[in-house]
Order: structure tokens, then C-alpha cells, then sequence
DNA sequence: CCCCATTTTGACCAAATGGTCAGGATCAGG
DNA sequence: CCTGATCCTGACCATTTGGTCAAAATGGGG
């Protein structure tokens, strides 16, 4: 009891270990999907054995479950921060810049995301009927209120959400499409933030 | 020679059966991806055993790429259509409600595409940086025409495409998560393509 | 209804896959 | 530097998977 399970109940080599299994993890499971990845391929880009990795988590499903569940909570945070109180416009678009920058930053775990959603969601269905769906509502009620105070042009809250969802998250789900057309285009970010805040700024102007 | 080998090479058969394992693999593949899914698994969906369905494909591989060849061809269509004669405003907006009402209509074929994309286009990469390429980059000189002649308000004309295929993709690729929040929608179609129509007419507009 | 081409099947195979286990190597506190 | 706990490995196992094959069933033109 003295010399294992500190404060986190794991030794510093399992905090380790499970940070560079759950690394790989991400890198497999976002680029073939759950069905589409094995047990030896997140062991090998992991730098492990199969059997070692084994030791770290119970099995396949367990990986995926914990790089999922993690995932949600800070997927959801940029929608978050939409605040009421703020400049209609101007939250919008921080929020369309956020969500952009997340996938710049994160492209896998878009992809982890997307692989998830178009496969059925069949491990966070809950979640999204759930803690997104909630959101969904109480963001959507915000921007209503905006739009009756005439603050931002009319338009349908939800699907002005999905719209915002889409347009950021492809260009980290469809990165391969967006390269493959513009292979020279270093600046691809910069430019679709520009081009996203164009849009926007014109959609939203009463 | 006088009873198989009509004038298409293939008996009435040999066309029926090829058509239904094209139909269940289009399933199967939009749902798990090409490695998360299985012959077996396609055979069933097509109500035959595993040895008769390879009698008529060589192997999964050969399915998987008959259904992406299909695909991109018809994918394209809707872009071909853009005309540069038209009236710029109604041309792009008539391709959003084709490319929409292709995600309405054909949401597996979206999914298929959606998934071989995510996963790095392992099989479809020489057509994205050929034809799509080339008619994005002829697409893109109309559009950039448009703009310089004052007829829609100015913006970057491939990020304007790239938002055509995600605003309208996204309804059929996340289909599951817009039907968790919306699910007493039955119309989601309906208001989407009203909402799509108010963000390109007001993006568009001088 | 005969006969050959076409179609279908069950049995089979090798490789891959998720997971287990006993024992050996290593680490760190005393 | 000893000792028990932690960590790691090779060997192994059952199941799944992509694919083959010989032989049986079926079909349809003559």
C-alpha cells in the first residue's frame, strides 16, 4: 500500500503507459474506425506488445470506451461557452472560430467523432440524446432570443448549429479531400477562417 | 455460346445476383467501412451463402472498389450541371438542393464515400486529385468569374464549394446525430433546404 | 427429357484476431 | 542488496475472416 496506488490509485508507469496506449489508440481508431482496428496495431504504434498493452486495459472495447467518454465532455465545450449575454454576432463567431481551431488542433479526434456518428453511434447515442441534445436546446433557445430581439437576421437556431458543426468539422474529417484540391495551399486554416467569418457575418446581418 | 453470353457477357442470373450483393454491400460498407465489414456479413444481407456470393465477385475487395467506381461519377454530377451561362445566384443555389437532395435520397452512398474520405481515400485518392480535382478547379474559375463581374458577392471560391458539400453531406453522414435532436422532426429535409437557401442567398447577395 | 453450362453448397484451409496465462524480468522501498 | 509488488513476454487458445474446391443441384435450349 505504500509503495503502489498513490493518490490516482496507479503507479507512474501506468500513467504513462495508458497515456501513450490511449495516443496510439486515438491515431488507429480515428484513422479505420473500431470494427476496422486491431488489438496488435494500437500495441505496435504504442511501442508495446500486445499482451503488455493487455495489462494496461482489460480489452479492445475498453480503449475505445475511455477515448470516446473523454472525448464528449471537450467536444462540447466550445458550444459551452455561447453566452447569452454576450454580442450576438461576435459569439457566433467565436464560436465558429473555436470550433475551427478544434479542428486544426485535434483532427483525430474529429475523425474518432465522425467514425462514431456515421457508424451509427452506437457507443454515445446516449450521450448525444442526452448532454448534447440538452445543450442543443438551451443554445438553441439563446440564439431565439436573439433573433425575436432582432440582434441577428432570422434563421433556424438548430440547423444554424448543424451548419456550424459541418462546415468546421470537415476540414479536419475530409482533410485528405481538402489537400488533395489544394496541395500547394500551406494556409489552408487561415483561409477557411476567413471565409467562414465572411460567411457568417453575412448570414447573421439583419 | 448460343444460351450464356448474351449481348452484356452475363446471364439474367449472373445480373440479378450481382446487383442485390452490390445493394447489401452498399449496406454493409456505408455502416462499418471496408475493414469492419464481412463477407459473411454481406452474403446474409444479400440471402446467400458465402461461397455463392464469391462466385460472382472475385473478393471483397472487388466489391468494396465496383461500388466506389459507381459512386464518384454520379457523386459529381450535380457540380457538372454548374453552368456558367445561368444566373449565378440560381445556379449555385439549384446545386445545393441537388447535392441536398442526393444526401436525402442517397445517404448510404454519402456514408460510403464519407468513410473511405475519414480513412485517408485509401482506394479513391487518384480520383480526387484528377477528376475532382479538375472540375473543382474549373467550377472555381466560373464562380471567380461571377465575382469579379460584380454578379455574386465576393468570397473564395473553392472554401465555397468545400461549404456546399458539407452543409449538404452532413445531413446524410450524421444522420444519426441530427435525428437525435430533432426527432420529432419528421421534416427535417424541408427546413433544411429552406435554411441552406436563406444562408447561400444572403451569403451570395451583393 | 437429355445434356452441358451455370449456379449453389458444405467442407475445408491458412491467416488474423481478441484474449489468456504462467513464469520471468524489473523496479523501488526498506 | 533483499523482497515483494509491478511489469513484461512467449506460448497458447478459440473464434472469425477471406478465400478455395470438389461435387451436387439446377436451368434451359435442342
Amino acid at each position: 500500500m505504500t509503495k503502489s496506488a498513490d493518490k490516482n490509485g496507479k503507479t507512474r508507469i501506468q500513467r504513462e503507459k495508458r497515456k501513450q496506449i490511449l495516443e496510439a489508440a486515438l491515431d488507429v481508431f480515428s484513422q479505420f474506425g473500431y470494427r476496422g482496428s486491431t488489438i496488435d496495431q494500437i500495441a505496435k504504434a504504442a511501442g508495446l506488445s500486445k499482451p503488455n498493452l493487455l495489462y494496461y486495459f482489460p480489452s479492445k472495447d475498453a480503449i475505445h470506451a475511455e477515448l470516446l467518454s473523454g472525448l464528449m465532455d471537450s467536444w462540447l465545450d466550445p458550444m459551452r461557452a455561447l453566452n447569452a449575454e454576450g454580442d450576438p454576432k461576435e459569439e457566433i463567431l467565436s464560436y465558429v472560430r473555436r470550433k475551427l481551431q478544434m479542428s486544426r488542433d485535434f483532427p483525430r479526434e474529429s475523425r474518432l467523432f465522425a467514425n462514431e456518428i456515421i457508424q451509427g453511434a452506437p457507443r454515445i447515442l446516449p450521450a448525444i440524446e442526452g448532454e448534447l441534445r440538452d445543450l442543443v436546446a438551451e443554445k438553441s433557445a439563446i440564439i431565439q432570443g436573439w433573433i425575436d430581439a432582432g440582434r441577428i437576421a432570422p434563421l433556424d437556431p438548430q440547423h444554424l448549429l448543424f451548419s456550424i458543426w459541418s462546415l468546421t468539422q470537415h476540414y479536419a474529417d475530409f482533410e485528405v479531400q481538402v489537400r488533395a484540391i489544394m496541395p500547394s495551399e500551406e494556409r489552408v486554416y487561415p483561409r477557411a477562417e476567413e471565409h467562414l467569418e465572411t460567411l457568417f457575418t453575412r448570414m447573421l446581418s439583419v
